[in-house]
RNA sequence: UGGGGCGUCGCCAAGUUGGCAAGGCACAGGAUUUUGGUUCCUGCAUUCGAAGGUUCGAAUCCUUCCGCCCCAGCCA
């Protein structure tokens, strides 16, 4: 909303689609796919993938498709197909109608390998797996030609027919195209198209027991759908010239493939993998876990989808592997979040605040506002009283230099109410403070345009007697490193997990209007950051905060450096 | 030692015909502030992986070298 005014940098893919607008090569149209498979959940990474190809279909009027990538029955299932079209449209893209499936596409690819089959350009190879591996050769050298390389068209033709007729067992034979055994590049040494598996497929059911390779359905399900510009990750340039061969033996439309990098975060796993260690080894709660990159634990954390789309604008778009530090992802949900969400005071770790000479049992209603970055938000009634909580870390008794909170003799004011003095501290038998005693000063009520006095610091607080309590999960990064692979020999990332990347607060202390803070609902904890009703765990009842990201905390920086020392 | 990519500030990233290094994040100062928040100023690459060369002039052209990533699934 804030960067329409600006030109986008643009960035190698545009320049490309642009170029090819200008040839006329698809005759101005741009139509892109995100192709996932479902066989897990979306994460970050997907989204930047979702971004550029949604944004591009976009910005120059096309569309762009969603494909599921479902050729592997043994891994696919559709809870995942309905998980991801649900993360999809949360992060803001829309691709009705066009929803496709790989699956969909079984009989005409079918019906091209024939075709290539015809053509000699393809044959049915009685290998095993280990034969295959074998005689694939190696990084240096070249393949050796199958046994079966030379059958007959006709020979191969029935064999194929036999293959789906499910005469052959699982892993017995392959269909694999003719190309070069001798290629420097792998993937030409005569790919794999078809093997056998005899297992139910999440849409096709037992229709089918072969089943296609990624490299032979992904590019002519792009061909069938129109796609012009189909945009994957890095790891597939290599894949290019085997998806232009295909396309080019079958004479059908031709997209064009471009490769960029895949997103990686700072202090952040992204690979299904490890994702799914974390889960099955209990590391976090699951997918949606508000520590997991996954857009679920995103969402669930408090993430906004607009933060997430403008943190996918600013990253760019390259082929260079890179690592983006994660506090970019912080700072564009600090700044949508700054914007939106209704502030509120909530102590989290309640001190007991005596305000003596205020009389006992008087409640007074003062103004609160909304949101100070958006008069529309309003104002609203907090209710003051004698006593109160105010933050543990917001007294000290021995404060250090440049403390501008409550400590002996000092003065702060009371966020929306008066300016106090701390008188002193009651403590129990162990020594510990309990209780904060201070005095107010009524001529310095808010507001009232008398409040002459200025001083340092303003703290929030919460009236004892009207607090709304509740649980707050405090969410700090999953690991202690900015790369979690940093491990020594022999390690898995797993020793990098924080073991304080949650903190469980149960006796925090809520302004009363929180009361009625519903699920998913956002707020800004005044002077802590910004938080979200679990939509899980949240009742009126019980209620429960997820804190989504911190405020910038500068005196944090200032103390931890020590340089409140001098 | 094969093939495909990539190397511009701590992290991303512009720089397209060679003309003399955008922007964001982070960081550091300062101003404003009833959130040590926000906002606002200021600073932050004589240098573009390295070395040669061409040129009046090169991050951009040429040569050589160095480093990093990906590929040997009947996964995607």
């Amino acid at each position: 909303m804030n960067n329409t005014d600006f030109t986008k940098p643009s960035h190698f893919i545009r320049d490309i689609i642009e170029e090819h607008n200008r040839s006329g090569r698809f005759g101005g149209k741009v139509i892109t796919r995100f192709p996932p498979e479902p066989n897990g959940y979306l994460h970050i990474g997907h989204a930047k993938a979702i971004c550029i190809d949604f944004g591009m279909a976009q910005e120059f009027g096309g569309r762009c498709h969603l494909r599921f990538d479902d050729t592997n029955p043994t891994k696919e299932e559709q809870e995942y197909v309905d998980a991801i079209m649900n993360d999809i449209r949360w992060l803001g893209f829309e691709w009705d109608p066009h929803l496709y499936f790989a699956s969909d596409y079984f009989e005409r690819l079918y019906d091209f390998a024939v075709q290539l089959i015809k053509a000699g350009k393809a044959y049915v190879d009685d290998l095993s797996a280990d034969e295959t591996r074998e005689l694939r050769g190696t990084l240096t050298e070249g393949g050796k030609a199958s046994p079966y390389r030379n059958r007959s068209a006709a020979e191969n033709l029935d064999l194929f027919a036999r293959m789906r007729a499910g005469e052959f067992p699982d892993g017995s034979r392959t269909l694999r195209a003719k190309i070069d055994m001798a290629s420097p590049n792998l993937n030409l040494r005569d790919p794999v198209m078809y093997r056998i598996r005899k297992a139910e497929h999440h849409r096709t059911g037992n229709k089918w027991c072969i089943y296609p390779m990624y490299d032979w359905a992904h590019g002519q399900s792009d061909s069938i759908e129109g796609i012009t510009h189909s945009l994957c990750s890095l790891e597939y340039e290599d894949h290019r010239p085997l998806y232009d061969w295909y396309l080019d033996q079958l004479g059908i439309h031709h997209p064009q493939q471009i490769e960029f990098a895949r997103l990686n975060l700072t202090y952040t796993v992204m690979s299904k993998r490890r994702l799914l260690t974390l889960v099955e080894k209990g590391y976090v709660s699951g997918w949606d876990d508000p520590r997991m990159p996954t857009l679920a634990g995103l969402r669930r954390r408090g993430y906004t989808p607009e933060a997430i789309r403008d943190f996918c604008d600013r990253i760019g778009v390259a082929k260079s592997n890179s690592t983006v530090d994660i506090a970019l992802l912080e700072h564009c949900l600090r700044e949508d979040l700054n914007k939106r969400a209704p502030r509120v005071m909530a102590v989290l770790r309640p001190l007991k605040l005596v305000i003596e000479n205020y009389p006992e049992g008087q409640v007074e209603e003062l103004e609160a506002v909304n949101n100070p970055e958006d008069p529309q938000a309003g104002t609203r009634q907090v209710p003051f009283t004698r006593e109160l909580y105010i933050e543990q870390e917001d007294f000290r008794e021995d404060p250090p230099k440049k403390y501008f909170r409550l400590f002996p003799g000092n003065e702060v004011r009371l966020r929306y109410a008066y300016i106090i003095k701390c008188t002193g501290v009651v403590k129990n038998q162990n020594g510990e403070i309990v209780e904060v005693r201070c005095t107010y000063d009524p001529a310095t009520k808010s507001g009232t345009g008398q409040e002459s006095k200025k001083v340092k610091g303003t703290i929030h607080w919460v009236s004892a007697a009207h607090a709304v309590p509740a649980e707050v999960r405090l969410y700090d990064y999953l690991f202690t490193k900015p790369n979690p692979d940093d491990v020594a020999e022999g390690e898995d990332f797993s020793v990098n997990i924080n073991p304080n990347s949650l903190e469980t607060l149960r006796a925090c202390r809520l302004e009363p209007s929180l009361a009625s803070a519903t699920a998913g609902s956002r707020y800004q904890f005044e002077r802590h950051g910004y938080f979200i009703a679990d939509t899980k765990d949240s009742s009126t009842e019980h209620p429960v905060f997820n804190r989504t990201v911190t405020l910038r905390d500068t005196w944090a920086k200032i103390e931890k450096t020590g340089r409140s020392e001098k």
